[in-house]
DNA sequence: AAATGTCCATACGCTCGCGTATTGAATCGT
DNA sequence: ACGATTCAATACGCGAGCGTATGGACATTT
């Protein structure tokens, strides 16, 4: 839900505002659910203000994107930059990830805007780049070169899909016992011993 | 593309024919760009003509969604009578898969629509019921009740990040040879020998 | 042949969301 | 203190889609 704060006379907003604010809506309500006059509404405002800042909804939804991916881009080379045991490393972020959804829920909202060809290019170079960084970890770990980029395609399959069914309780949810039981077989079964 | 056929003349619509149209639009365009209008042109006639088969496009979408959901439901039951060797005939349902997407572009187009409760609890009925027939089919290939149950998940997980990856393009696309070797990877992962 | 039923066309009203135009108010530089 | 700049409110036009009303064309029944 994106709450009405009734604007209490706050100071003014910047382009940066808009943006963060347009993350948050698609993060909750998907890209095409994004409308001017709502977000104006959640920020207390009237779209008055935002025709001064941004020329077009469109315009908005470009500097969003531009600003979630260089987000997006900064958490994978510091992860990238964690000087660990690979195979080891691999566990923690699947670990990590399994249990920290909410930070992919901008991620998910735009895979299933897919159609927009921005978003569509936007999403093949992230996934591109973690893919690659996925293919790395497993040459790191002891795959073969042809292997590691095959089991890095599947593992990465897998993080999607699992978006979809848990981020959008589409499936029946584990209790926590079985979820755990459940992250520790991805790994034995993707990473092995 | 919805090509426009001038209705050269033909019989007359009946509810399944829109239906059919319905399942079809939102194959090719997802389910928000499936509207009236569009439709009636791409029959070669006029709104005036749905009106008559449906009280209105919510209405349509139901229809539609029931009538793909049967169809589904057949299909899995099909599945289930095929009488061989679990292991081999997992194998051979991951391949067909693999190589056959067609089929399955209406279930990504749903997927990206799951913002409606009646399409999420559709998706989750449908995810259930496949899961469940592969978990059955783990266990009679030999894993434990628990494993097998997670394995499911995981590989079901592995098919929906696959369909969104590969129907909608995001990714770049692997020549046949890469391809065919990357299906063989996921079916020793997820399978093994 | 007339009446009824079935399918479709046309025209209209309504809502929602985008974008524009204009005016108002607050803040800053000088 | 005064004008200029920055941010916001209000009012309006516009197109897209949904849904309604009404009537016409064709087939079927009686």
């Amino acid at each position: 839900m994106v709450r009405d704060l009734p604007r209490a006379d706050r100071s003014r907003l910047s382009a940066a505002d808009w943006e963060r604010a347009a993350l948050e809506a698609i993060a909750e309500q998907g890209v095409s659910a994004l409308n001017v006059e709502g977000l104006a509404r959640s920020l207390g405002v009237t779209k008055g203000s935002f025709y001064w800042h941004f020329p077009s909804r469109e315009a908005l939804l470009d500097a969003a994107l531009k600003r979630w991916e260089s987000d997006v881009e900064r958490e994978l080379t510091t992860e990238a930059e964690t000087p660990t045991d690979p195979r080891q490393r691999l566990r923690e972020l699947f670990r990590r990830i399994a249990h920290e959804v909410q930070p992919h829920r901008v991620y998910a909202a735009l895979l299933r805007a897919i159609d927009h060809a921005k978003i569509q290019s936007l999403m093949a170079r992230i996934s591109q780049r973690r893919m690659d960084f996925l293919a790395l970890a497993y040459r790191q770990a002891g795959l073969e070169r042809a292997a590691a980029a095959h089991r890095a395609r599947l593992t990465y399959a897998a993080y999607v899909g699992f978006l979809q069914m848990n981020v959008h309780l589409g499936v029946s949810r584990l209790n926590q016992a079985d979820y755990d039981a459940y992250v520790e077989h991805v790994i034995d079964t993707l990473i092995g011993g």
